[in-house]
RNA sequence: GGAGGGGUACCAAAGCGGUCAAAUGGGGCGGGCUGUAAACCCGUUGACUUCGGUCUUCGAAGGUUCGAAUCCUUCCCCCUCCA
């Protein structure tokens, strides 16, 4: 299994420098294979969702990669197995979408991934495909004949997708019993119409990209590679990217570039080296040199890198003065996004104001934080439930500055 | 098909006729300490409120009762064992 750094592949090494690396098929004859040729490899993207978020973050890291290191990328959207729904790390059965969401989805996420990979270099500029447009003319029989007998319900039964669904005793439906074949047939597609060699994935997809790679050698005889990437475990033991009020989405319109950068910006200082590794272009060398300065200051480095990867160096550079602004002591809020409110909210009361610039705290909430202190207008706390939001609060610049708690602050303009 | 167990707030889990808007833990939120970190401490965690209260919640629908998360009936869902 060992292998010599110096004939160690490229490619392969850098996944592992950042911690990419969960397990591999063949490390030895991957790392071979990537020497001699430029290959493709998958990695296949669930459409339950309109957007992707950030924990999908490290396979389009994956994605990019391989564009780096000359290997072409295919992206499966997956518009056929998103019908089915994935049983693999779910406890219960999915809410299956329908058809017409399923293509909205698939197009908006295609243009997210789009902004992380080169598609100007046609060498390695990445392949989209939809699986939707092969497993809908699959036919039962044939399909069984073909691909079923070379699955066996007695290993099926020992992956650990199925095996923990049945081992806590939660119903397992049969159709997504069915879904590692499925997956399993869209390795064997990918080879035989696109020469694909890779498939990439989590370490839970394991079992799926073993399947496709032995069915593709029992089918066809072809050596193709599995290569899972690492589970990212967050110092806190919390999930990447899931917060109690809902994903980090990589879409502006569902999560504002400024609170994607202050979401790297927030960082647990234990994941900062780790993040900015998985999660930067900064090279090694560079990040050994960054991981050296004041810990505040590297993560002011990865909330930099990683929003102007997605956003560009402008919107970066937004944020972080932003961010500078508002929590630096007694600033105005002058550099805070606006957020426009109708004038019939001057000597309105606070608890409305509030209501109307986040809909999603209920005015018990509301009262509450008044009570706690959590409420500030102007760098002052409110205290009074029933403050009037009168003229004289909006400064010249006709604003006034609102925060909620430590870390909300909005600028309103009437 | 037969026998039993169970469905309680974001999650887990108590309660088993009134004192229950519902113990406790986790999570969340706010405050304190700090570094926009962690750990720790305090508060809070159904909605609306003129702060007096009012309204809606314990799988669903009915019923008994002055009064139900708690008792009864029917239905739905989950699990275990037997066939």
């Amino acid at each position: 299994m060992y292998i010599k750094i110096s004939l160690m592949n490229e490619f392969l090494k850098e996944f592992k420098d950042r911690g990419y690396f969960y397990q591999c098929t063949d490390e030895k004859s991957l790392s071979k294979k990537l020497n001699e040729e430029s290959i493709k490899g998958y990695i296949g993207f669930d459409c339950t969702a309109k957007s992707l978020h950030v924990g999908s973050l490290l396979q389009i890291m994956c994605l990019r990669l391989m564009q780096k290191h000359g290997h072409r990328p295919i992206v499966l959207l997956g518009g056929g197995t998103t019908r089915i729904g994935d049983p693999s790390g779910k406890d219960k059965t999915r809410k299956i979408l329908d058809e017409i969401e399923i293509e909205k989805n698939i197009k908006s996420i295609e243009k997210i991934l789009k902004k992380f990979l080169d598609t100007d270099n046609e060498k390695v500029s990445p392949i989209f495909v939809n699986n939707y447009s092969w497993l809908k003319n699959l036919n039962y029989i044939s399909f069984l004949r073909d691909i079923g007998k070379h699955f066996t319900i007695n290993k099926m039964l020992s992956f650990d997708s199925v095996k923990l669904r049945l081992e806590r005793e939660q119903s397992l439906s049969y159709m997504e019993f069915n879904y590692m074949i499925l997956q399993a047939y869209d390795f064997l597609e990918l080879n035989k119409k696109q020469n694909c060699l890779l498939q990439i994935g989590g370490s839970d997809q394991w079992g799926n990209i073993v399947n496709g790679v032995e069915l593709i050698k029992r089918y066809s005889s072809n050596e193709v590679y599995g290569l899972t990437t690492e589970l990212i475990t967050l110092a806190s033991g919390a999930k990447m990217g899931k917060t109690e009020n809902g994903a980090i989405w990589l879409d502006k319109e569902l999560f504002s570039i400024f609170d994607y950068w202050q979401f790297w910006r927030n960082t647990d200082d234990r994941d900062v080296l780790k993040f900015l590794k998985m999660f930067t272009d900064l090279k090694l060398s560079e990040i050994e040199t960054v991981s050296n300065k004041d810990i505040n200051e590297q993560k002011i480095i990865l909330a930099n890198e990683t929003t102007s990867m997605l956003y560009g160096l402008d919107e970066a550079m937004k944020a972080e003065s932003i961010a500078q602004n508002s929590f630096a002591g007694n600033s105005s809020g002058e550099n805070l996004p606006d957020i426009k409110l109708d004038k019939s909210n001057i000597n309105n009361n606070i608890i409305n104001l509030i209501s109307n610039i986040d809909k999603k705290l209920s005015k018990s909430e509301i009262r509450r934080l008044i009570k706690s202190n959590g409420i500030k207008i102007n760098n002052k706390t409110i205290s009074d439930e029933k403050f009037i939001i009168s003229k004289e609060l909006i400064n010249q610049t006709n604003f006034i500055k609102l925060s909620i708690g430590k870390k909300k602050h909005y600028k309103i303009v009437f």
